[in-house]
DNA sequence: GTGAAAGCGCTAACAT
DNA sequence: ATGTTAGCGCTTTCAC
């Protein structure tokens, strides 16, 4: 009664175990006989294991998804955008949290393999990484949110560098001309990418590009409060804040609150990302909407066509652009 | 050269599956052997696989996560207390969203028994519910957040009605008479709790409590919004306002503030969960902190202790206590 | 359309 | 300590 196998509803069907294996996955049968198959199914409750059926197809059915942390804002919508896609196709996904530790994720990735996913979404922690675990996987990888140096493979990304050089040429349009950057982690392609649209919008504007002006760093509140705690100084040389990431940007406004600095009429700020919360917030944030659920969505079906695909077809690149979004903490400077 | 089996370097190293098994297992084998079967392992790029260890084991190291939505900043917190813990042990888990819909639900509860996942933790979409799949289950399962109806099952909770409780007391020391609760899904046992301890503390200070005053139906911003819209005729029958969760909370400020009406001035309001942003928002929001990464550890931790124990143990109903943080959206009221 | 049996990769019991 | 082998529950030829 304990553990119902197909070999027991062939036993008590009279069927053979190839048949019963037939009706549950729908391959013709003699109409009888399925529905005999059926009946016992239901009455003894049984159900079919997985785990075996995957030992002998080779494949699960299962996918790995590493992020850096749930916890943080930006990636729920990315898990779910991909979640929502792949259940569709009943893939089932284990979900890894880094935190941004190259030796976790390499742990992960080892796991995953010996797991037998089908395949991985990888939101990776490092962008100057020991390539030989990765190059050793055989199996479809898809790349999301960010590079790894000298690693080609299928990725699907936010326009960073298009999007930080909207961001920055709007706070120039509205009269901004020293702009402070508050930067991720220099080894993210993520907060390289953003910082080279900042400068380029700045140079392409003959505005002073300084070393002492981008700070990287900072993909938290609680950073981006700190590395704004030591810039206190230095406030009234800027019209404005670039934060390439909005969590930091609500870090760097808290600091300067707690500071008795307003904004944006002591200096402007912008994000980026847009996530759900920033719209909530005093002054309410302009940033630069990443669609970050499309993102993840788009990784999920570039990921099943790979599976899917017999031979493996050249390598895709796919950015998704991302759009101004206009609140209150920019203020005209005439 | 493609798949690297047990069978393989057993064939190379010259030794049998059993003692490479022995040695994959770090069972006692002759330390010579050991490490040529080590050297074979790494040469090759052997890796174990779990799916035929599963199978044979029956017990996969894997535990399923049910959840109504990771969107929703209060489970990410959750499911990382969760996975915390249960990667120590090598646990992975596999993530579900229903949102709130039992039909997913019991979709999932049936796909990850079918995977022999080694346990679940389910936080339910509705605690009225059709019961026989859920005591079909053989495996350990433990409840988090919110119970079921007739369902005895191992569960943490966090302590809904004391928490609302002293939150409505909290608001009622500080001069606050009419207040009213705008509430979860009734069908949530949170949502029925939460309104059990604001009518509790209500008639304890021989309050009125009036039918109209409370308003089921929002665990979302949104849904709080139009909540409040619905209301804004009677903001001036009461003095403060009892969200009973943050998210419904932000979208009742934000309704109020949209139609010109000053928290706290013109009306305090509180929360309940203490969710990571609504410290930034404005003016930030008092409300009841509940420890819900520590709830999910818990669960996790009981969900492990289960699975390793032999005989069946008493059920057991763990709570988490939380704590009132004063912050910015109660006014005195004299 | 159906039955028999090999095989997926590993563990564990048993024999040596 | 090591080798041999049955068996985990299913799919998939291959005859019939």
């Amino acid at each position: 009664m304990d553990k119902v196998t197909i070999k027991e509803i062939a036993k008590i069907t009279g069927l053979s175990v190839g048949t019963v294996s037939n009706v549950i996955n729908h391959v013709k049968v003699r109409k009888k006989n399925e529905d005999r198959v059926q009946e016992v199914i239901n009455k003894y409750n049984y159900i079919p294991n997985k785990i075996a059926k995957s030992l002998s197809n080779k494949r699960t059915n299962n996918i790995g998804f590493i992020i850096p942390d749930i916890k943080n804002p930006y990636f729920p919508e990315i898990v779910r955008g991909a979640q929502d896609l792949l259940i569709k196709s009943q893939y089932y996904v284990f979900l890894c949290n880094t935190d941004n530790d190259a030796d976790k994720e390499n742990g992960y990735l080892n796991d995953l393999l010996s797991m037998w996913v089908d395949g991985i979404i990888l939101d990776p922690c490092s962008s100057s990484r020991d390539l030989e675990i990765l190059n050793k996987i055989k199996i479809p990888v898809v790349l999301i949110d960010r590079e790894i140096e000298g690693f080609e493979k299928n990725i699907v990304l936010v326009d960073n560098e298009n999007g930080a050089y909207k961001m920055t040429k709007y706070l120039i349009s509205r009269g901004h001309k020293r702009i402070l950057n508050i930067n991720g982690f220099k080894n993210l392609s993520t907060a390289r990418d953003r910082n080279k649209g900042w400068e380029r919008a700045m140079r392409e504007h003959n505005l002073e590009v300084r070393e002492e002006m981008v700070h990287f760093g900072s993909t938290s509140v609680q950073q981006g409060y700190k590395i704004m705690s030591s810039l206190l100084g230095e406030v009234k040389k800027y019209d404005a804040i670039f934060a390439s990431n909005d969590v930091t940007a609500v870090g760097v406004m808290e600091c300067l609150k707690d500071n008795g600095f307003l904004v944006p009429n002591d200096i402007s700020i912008v994000g980026f990302d847009d996530i759900d919360y920033v719209k909530y917030i005093k002054p309410s944030l302009t940033t630069y909407k990443n669609f970050v659920y499309d993102m993840g969505e788009i990784a999920a079906s570039l990921l099943l066509e790979i599976i899917d695909s017999e031979e493996d077809k050249p390598v895709k690149k796919i950015v998704v652009e991302g759009e101004i979004i206009v609140r209150e903490s920019v203020r005209d400077r005439i």
